[in-house]
DNA sequence: CACCAGGCAAGTA
DNA sequence: TACTTGCATGGT
């Protein structure tokens, strides 16, 4: 018999797609721009990245060698509208810096490696942490790694599915011990989380019910 | 006005 | 290991 764990959560994907429909993610033309854009979206609003992003794409930057030899300070001012602005400079600094080294300015180039190996260097980049580096990994360079994010572990803990207070490794562990390696699905299942989290799974004043078939019992308020 | 948004690192106990 | 704090803009 399989585990409990694992019908779950393949019938919470189920509901999901069903509810939602493929979400195309990640957003960006490039496997460089949805790097950048991870690094950009942390702990912040999607709609001032984009607008860091755009204006970016505008003005012919969004490249790695212009990026990386530009002035600090400059770049940080083209930053502002994504908030943090001078700490992101400075950890989009330490990955381009990182991308130089490692495969000539190519993203391509760092596709070729394993995963096994790219995870741990990335994340020993200064400003890039665990989900960061799995953003990267997963939508960027197409790695069967799972994404873990404040939407999921809140989503699973409003559904007694993991425990209020778990690492991000354990969250990792439990999408991907019971989950296909298929990068498509791993894709998808995030940007579905994400999706239901940002519309039902709020902090606690503008929770909702959540609205999959047969999901809405055990969904409640963490504490 | 307060609160939030697709984190992370550094400091402290 | 487990807290706490700083980082900052723009939308609700």
């Amino acid at each position: 018999m399989t585990n409990r764990l694992e019908n779950l959560l393949k019938d919470l994907y189920e509901k999901l797609w069903q509810a939602f429909g493929p979400q195309g993610w990640w957003p960006g033309d490039t496997a460089f721009e949805m790097a950048v854009g991870a690094i950009l979206t942390q702990n912040t609003n999607w709609a001032n990245v984009a607008r860091v992003l755009a204006d970016l794409k505008e003005a012919g930057l969004l490249d790695p060698r212009p990026l990386r030899e530009m002035p600090l300070a400059e770049l940080a001012r083209l930053l502002k509208p994504a908030g943090y602005y001078n700490i992101k400079a400075q950890r989009l600094r330490n990955f381009l810096d990182f991308l130089a080294d490692q495969a000539q300015d190519s993203m391509e180039a760092l596709a070729r490696e394993d995963l096994e190996g790219l995870r741990p260097a990335l994340l020993k980049v200064r400003g890039i942490g665990p989900e960061t580096a799995d953003s990267i990994l997963l939508y960027a360079l197409d790695k069967p790694t799972f994404v873990v994010d404040a939407y999921t572990h809140r989503i699973l803990s409003r559904h007694n599915l993991a425990p209020e207070h778990c690492s991000y490794e354990e969250l990792r562990r439990l999408f991907m011990d019971r989950l296909p390696p298929e990068v498509s699905l791993y894709q998808e299942y995030h940007a579905l989380l994400v999706r239901l989290g940002k519309e039902f799974c709020r902090p606690r004043p503008r929770c909702q019910v959540c609205p999959l078939e047969g999901w809405p019992e055990g969904w409640t308020y963490p504490g």
